[in-house]
DNA sequence: CAGTGAGCGAGCTTCCGCTTGACTT
């Protein structure tokens, strides 16, 4: 002990992952106790040479990132003062990953060392914690290691196999592949789809009330016809038919509150709710969650605390009344779900709003809501279904309502669908008796269509992740960036269309039909796959067919957890595994051809050579003739929208009409093309890009002078001010507005000044104070 | 930054999962 004395001598250093919650613990423990955070993992595999001793039996070979060296260099320092180390990172395969990591790297003594854990960042979990140490469990963490290795094997050999056969800087992983591969092949379910169209019949009835106003009802038939002759001959039948009520059913029915938020889940209903993508959600969440609002964000749990259902208890009680209140935990029942926390929820139940800004507040609520709602009682309600029989026709009409007897939950928060509803079932029914006679109103038959397959949204997609195990909470979101980033997918919207459905109508005698124009095929923010996503997925689909099997990760999810329990040896997992998969990368090396999506389209008929798509280096491109020795085939890129897939043979042709010459201005040339950056008309080699509107084929010159008069308009009206003491520093006017921009930086103006006042003087002074703002974090 | 696409060769790209800054005019 003499050795080494210092006055900041720490009694206890306790680490944990995350800063937020490192705060959070340092309050519930006393001064004895100093926390600090890891910031996630300090160790990674090197980056070069795969990061793996593959002949020294899969030997990783771990380093410090540059962005952790900060970070575990504190560690250091304070460890070197510590005379207790608790390692409280999280209770799964990668917290005691993290954990060993850190008792490796900052060079920690067994007996200064104790390994705790909670699965929730309450007082009492904590002090129980401490009660109840451990050590590091190497079995979990070989488990990690056998996860991290395969993930690092599967990812660097199969992308530079991209990178030769398909293009370079394409990515291929365990996770994101099945990702473009779901909707790769949703979007081939679209393409085979085949609307059917049948005829769907509903009627009105009223009761012939004596006294009373008539009651009315609707009703749908069971039967759907499949054509339009059919329908009429249904009609025709009953023109003269008599209705009465056959059967009344009435059934009580529960409706229980959904479990409280996991990541998935939050993104979902974020983004069905408030329309968030799962970036946004995330973000917002992170935000909630750094200002001490809500529990951590990224959790596959629906667990929640004794302190929160005892919280959530209390509020209801006295916001809502006892008969409202109704406690439960939760089950997980998702696949692979490791539960290192409680389920995403307010931190103080009693607070149902927050101050924030309005994302902040609209997640915030949600959160709340969906958290008191599973603490809830079960809706009651009542389902009545009335069966009205037809006179000399064997179908039957059919209709239901629910009534609400006790809307307990429902109060506060009901969950969203996918699903869009066809038609909401009414209410209240009239009342009636079995064999009371009903009077038609009017019957009619609509015409509608099957459904296509929904294509996924970010959300959705998340979900479906989750459903088969791939990916984890804190990588849905930067997956789904990634698949888009690497132009695998878009997401897109889709206008729609119009068509005309036919109607035949029933009413007093007549039978008249009619037709009513319906828009469908509207879609917002959906995912489909680009052709570079179609084709790097056949390729993987043909070659690695274990891989992109839906059940791979499962599969190896259970061989982990045999590591994890000490019954399978990592290495031998791994090599058994990758002796097959590396041979087969071999193969696809060696045997494989360029993997272009090549097409031939037909002929052009100005030379008579054959026109074809392809990936090109760049990109999708369409070619005309073939490269032999004599001659260079001509290429052009195709534009934004268009597909390998669906492209004609006369839109490529029409690629080649680029660039093309539509007049002079001032004296020189228009040119006419479509670059890197979309359509754009060349003038005295200045570029300007052409609106959404322009349509690079037909522009006209003066359309063209006028684009190019608005540019320089507004490069005027750049300038906001100048100074001649100082000609490096200008106020400008930028896509967000005024700012000052100064030796290659840019600076906010502050509120309540105007841009065009501003002296030298106060420039200098906003300069400088932002400087010294950022230097001093 | 508004091309490119033949071929050579150097040097780069890439995974999943754990975390938050850095940027944010």
């Amino acid at each position: 002990m003499n050795e080494h004395v210092s006055e900041n001598m720490i009694e206890n250093l306790v680490i944990v992952e995350s800063p937020a919650k490192a705060k959070t613990i340092e309050r519930f423990l006393g001064k004895a106790y100093t926390v600090k955070s890891s910031f996630g993992h300090i160790r990674d595999l090197a980056k070069k040479n795969l990061g793996i001793d593959i002949e020294e039996g899969f030997t990783p070979r771990y380093v410090v990132p540059v962005d952790k060296k900060k970070i575990v260099k504190e560690l250091k320092e304070l460890v070197r003062d510590s005379s207790m180390v608790w390692l409280a990172t999280d209770e799964d395969r990668e917290g005691e990953a993290i954990a060993w990591h850190l008792f490796e790297e900052l060079g920690l003594e067994k007996e200064k060392t104790r390994r705790i854990v909670f699965h929730e960042i309450t007082r009492d979990a904590i002090v129980n914690a401490l009660e109840s140490p451990r050590f590091i469990d190497t079995n979990l963490v070989n488990a990690q290691q056998a996860r991290r290795v395969l993930d690092r094997l599967v990812g660097f050999e199969l992308s530079p196999l991209l990178w030769k056969k398909v293009k370079p800087s394409l990515s291929a992983g365990r996770v994101q592949s099945v990702a473009v591969k779901l909707i790769v092949e949703k979007e081939r379910e679209i393409q085979q789809f085949r609307p059917r169209n049948y005829f769907r019949v509903t009627g009105i009835f009223s009761t012939p009330g004596a006294g009373e106003a008539p009651a009315r009802l609707k009703a749908e038939l069971s039967k759907r016809f499949s054509s339009r002759e059919e329908a009429t001959a249904f009609l025709e039948r009953c023109r003269n038919s008599r209705f009465s009520v056959e059967n009344i059913e009435t059934k009580p029915l529960k409706k229980s509150p959904a479990p409280p938020f996991t990541t998935s889940t939050l993104q979902q209903e974020a983004s069905r709710k408030l329309g968030f993508s799962v970036n946004q959600t995330m973000s917002v969440a992170q935000r909630l969650y750094e200002s001490g609002k809500i529990t951590y964000m990224r959790t596959d749990s629906v667990n929640l605390s004794k302190l929160a259902i005892g919280s959530a208890a209390g509020k209801i009680r006295a916001t809502y009344g006892e008969e409202y209140l109704k406690s439960r935990n939760f089950s997980t029942r998702t696949k692979g779900a490791q539960e290192a926390h409680e389920a995403i929820r307010p931190t103080y139940l009693d607070h149902a709003t927050i101050e924030g800004n309005r994302a902040e507040q609209r997640l915030y609520e949600l959160i709340w809501k969906r958290t008191i709602a599973s603490q809830m009682s079960e809706a009651r309600l009542e389902k009545t279904t009335i069966t009205i029989a037809i006179s000399g026709a064997p179908e039957k009409f059919a209709a239901s309502g629910e009534v609400l007897l006790f809307d307990g939950f429902l109060k506060v928060y009901m969950e969203s669908t996918d699903e869009e509803q066809e038609e909401e079932s009414s209410g209240l029914l009239p009342p009636l008796k079995v064999n009371d006679p009903l009077q038609r109103e009017s019957i009619e038959a609509a015409e509608r269509s099957t459904q296509q397959p929904v294509r996924y949204t970010e959300a959705s997609l998340v979900k479906k992740m989750e459903e088969l195990g791939i990916g984890r909470p804190s990588t849905y979101a930067p997956t789904i960036s990634t698949i888009q980033q690497r132009e695998y997918v878009v997401k897109e919207d889709r206008k729609g269309s119009i068509r005309e459905m036919m109607q035949i109508l029933l009413k007093g005698e007549d039978i008249t039909s009619s037709m009513v124009r319906e828009k469908y095929g509207y879609e917002k923010g959906k995912l489909s796959p680009t052709d570079i996503g179609t084709v790097v997925n056949n390729f993987l689909e043909q070659h690695f067919q274990n891989i992109m099997d839906y059940n791979f990760t499962a599969s190896v999810e259970k061989e982990f957890d045999e590591i994890a329990v000490g019954k399978l040896n990592w290495p031998s997992m791994i090599e058994r595994f990758y002796q097959p998969f590396h041979s087969k990368v071999d193969t696809a090396t060696r045997t494989s051809e360029r993997s272009k999506g090549e097409k031939v389209l037909g002929k052009d008929p100005e030379s008579g050579k054959p026109v074809s798509v392809k990936i090109g280096r760049f990109g999708p491109i369409a070619q005309i003739g073939e490269a032999t020795d004599q001659e260079k085939p001509r290429f052009a890129s195709l534009l934004k929208g268009q597909s390998l897939e669906h492209i004609t043979l006369e839109e490529a042709l029409d690629l080649f009409r680029l660039p093309r010459t539509i007049g002079h201005f001032e004296g020189e040339e228009l040119v006419v093309g479509v670059g890197k950056y979309g359509p754009y008309v060349r003038h005295k080699s200045k570029f300007f890009s052409l609106a959404k509107s322009d349509d690079p084929y037909t522009i006209q010159e003066e359309r063209a002078i006028e684009i190019i008069m608005d540019k320089r308009a507004r490069e005027e009206n750049r300038n906001i001010k100048q100074f001649e003491e100082e000609p490096g520093l200008q106020i400008l006017n930028g896509r967000y507005g005024p700012y000052i921009t100064f030796q290659k930086k840019n600076y906010r103006i502050p509120r309540g000044k105007k841009p065009e006042e501003l002296t030298l003087e106060e420039c200098r002074e906003i300069i400088k104070k932002a400087d010294a703002k950022k230097s001093s974090k």
